[in-house]
DNA sequence: GTACGACCTGTAGTAACTACAGGTGCAAGA
DNA sequence: TCTTGCACCTGTAGTTACTACAGGTCGTAC
């Protein structure tokens, strides 16, 4: 058991567990339906109840899903600290083939950018018909990629 | 008729157009299924027939793609192309709009690149376990957005 | 005559949700 | 006491832009 495994028992139902994460109530459910986060035991009228440990798993998966890790990458990641014998090379391996996919993104975009930028530069405006952009694409000179 | 109009009379199926212009067989069905491609005449078996009109069309649509167009956006380009009475002015604003969400992409991947960075430098490697980057996941300490 | 390839239709799967429809149960106000 | 409203429940369909398959037809080449 590491620091983050204590459980502090607050119990919450879906709706609170939502608010405080940030994560819609649906997503909430659908996680669990793709077995992310655990069935979580129920009350007597068949509501989910949650607890710190629930908070913390969801609030985990929030944040690498905001750094742009693909749920089946979140799910390597838990499997990590599921299973508990993690080691940090393993965990910032995971990171850096991330960041290389993140730089590549980046660099793709850059290009593409450029490419936007060229062929705008290319119309001079106006109300004049036949523009340069339209033919750049719909006719055979593309100078793309 | 625009000079990008005039039609050769090439005619071809959908095997050689897939091959001519690097879609696949199945996206072309799709384009025309959610019409963005014209329905094409059929051959006497039933067979879809393609001239230059329609290989210029899927060739427009695919540099679009390529340029990180939509397809909604694909269809607002084509809506001006087909209409004939597209202004320079209206295609460069929806493509100065389309560069602006690029920029915008490549600003988010660039601060989530940095995040990336930061965390697995706090990572000293190695075969320890309790890996900061997964704490600073788990536990309170985000200093992300 | 049969094997092959290219074509056909229609449906389901992908990622990561979102958005309903239709139903239950509890608590507070009229 | 009733009823109104809310939070929750399940299950399914929609989103984007395809891809992949199952199962069928057709014409030609050997």
């Amino acid at each position: 058991m590491r620091s983050h495994k204590k459980v502090m028992n607050v119990n919450m139902a879906i709706g609170a567990l939502s608010k405080s994460t940030g994560v819609h109530i649906e997503t909430i459910r659908y996680y669990e339906r793709i077995s992310v986060m655990p069935k979580p035991p129920r009350s007597a009228a068949g509501h989910r109840v949650y607890n710190d440990e629930h908070f913390k798993r969801l609030r985990f998966i929030k944040r690498s899903r905001e750094l742009g890790f693909t749920l089946d990458e979140v799910r390597a990641l838990l499997s990590l600290v599921d299973g508990g014998d993690y080691s940090c090379d393993e965990v910032r391996t995971l990171t850096l083939l991330h960041r290389a996919d993140v730089q590549k993104k980046i660099k793709d975009l850059r290009r593409l950018e450029t490419t936007l930028t060229q062929i705008s530069d290319k119309c001079v405006g106006g109300d004049v018909p036949d523009c340069p952009i339209i033919e750049a694409l719909y006719e055979g000179a593309a100078d793309s990629n």
